[in-house]
DNA sequence: TTTAACTTGTGAATTCGTTCACAAGCCGGA
DNA sequence: TCCGGCTTGTGAACGAATTCACAAGTTAAA
């Protein structure tokens, strides 16, 4: 397929995603680059262009039809499917994240949390089975999930994604704060509240 | 202050912070832009750059002193003094962030959680009482809150975002996967779970 | 049909961030 | 004191992402 996309494309994508679903659902059928830049934050020539690299899209002179081009995103996301996902660590986040509507909305499907803590096998965390870590490898030979979400403590980070990704898992999505090393076939992305709330606090520091 | 710095800048020395940290306890005195490099996954001309915005605080031949240079990144970042943080939307999510330690350690003091929901107010959310929404006004004139933290549906969040914004509160750290508008005095920093998984259903969709 | 008002798609120009490459400075040993 | 080995700090080169600017296509109305 063509040439690297930045991640930055793909994160606009999504954003464009959810405008049109908007736009869907109140019944409109087309929309132009100039609206979908000033909902997401960004200009219409950024949008067009985001778009180009998939192709053309619109009609000049009257711009995009609102349900195919929902379409040709959800499309290109991947998100056609059911994305079998993963929670490994059923603490507070696991938790927050077993009940996120998000996930469902969005064909994410998850399967199973896991945890070493015996008082929490067994359990259900919002309707979700909390499963032995000890069970991880033979669970996955089983289910192949395709996502893992890891929200483990930070200095079990590492170990806990070298045995996910020993099981095959090629996507994974991590809360804990530390950066992870993984081999270059499996993508990883943090989610690191401390570096936002650190960010907020050098905003706040250095304003001019 | 000088120029502009770069957001992906910050989130780096964000990083270089917690490693130097880890280093500080094991009682190491000296590390080089290299060793930096390795662990937060970048290049050591990266660090150096990184950290020439903002002042020379290596010896050459030799490298950084780690305490200095820590002492130098929380004063840059601006965490030499405690924030005071509150959350609006008790939740799960809010939950979650409630009790994660994270906040704590690095001076993120969290006053209280905010929600319209009756069951909920009065309760105490990890140990953070939960107070009625109603009262927000009133209560930032008299805490004065920093930085606040959204975790309500997307569909109220702007809403939100506005009366928040309103008080005067010039930070916030958004859950909502909407794309929210502030003035420009206002930092706003967005958490968006389902747009990273969108980015995993991507990669895991388009592999070449 | 012609015209006016729009809007896309895309090379070119620009801006922004990263990497290179090396002079300048520091340290320890001879 | 001199030398060899290291490491910083930083302009210059490079590359990537964004913005500009406009030809080309579409629509509706006269």
């Amino acid at each position: 397929m063509s040439k690297r996309i930045a991640d930055s494309t793909v994160r606009r994508l999504s954003a464009y995603l959810r405008f049109l679903e908007d736009f869907e659902s109140r019944g409109l059928e087309t929309i132009s680059s100039e609206e979908l830049a000033q909902r997401g934050g960004t200009t219409s020539a950024q949008v067009r262009k985001d778009l180009s690299f998939f192709g053309s899209f619109g009609k000049r002179g009257l711009g995009y039809s609102v349900p195919e081009l929902a379409g040709r995103l959800r499309e290109i996301l991947g998100l056609g499917r059911e994305w079998k996902v993963i929670i490994i660590g059923a603490g507070k986040i696991g938790a927050a994240l077993a009940q996120y509507r998000g996930f469902r909305q969005r064909g994410f499907q998850i399967l199973a949390a896991y945890d070493a803590n015996e008082e929490k096998i067994g359990l259900k965390l919002e309707g979700i089975p909390v499963r032995d870590i000890a069970q991880l490898e033979r669970d996955v030979k089983q289910d192949h999930p395709d996502i893992a979400v890891l929200t483990v403590p930070g200095d079990e980070a590492q170990r806990v994604l070298d045995r996910v990704v020993k099981t095959g898992i090629k996507a994974i999505l991590n809360f804990a704060p530390t950066q992870l090393q993984a081999p270059a076939d499996v993508t990883v992305k943090t989610v690191n509240m401390a570096m936002e709330l650190e960010g907020l606090s050098y905003a706040l520091t250095n304003r001019e």
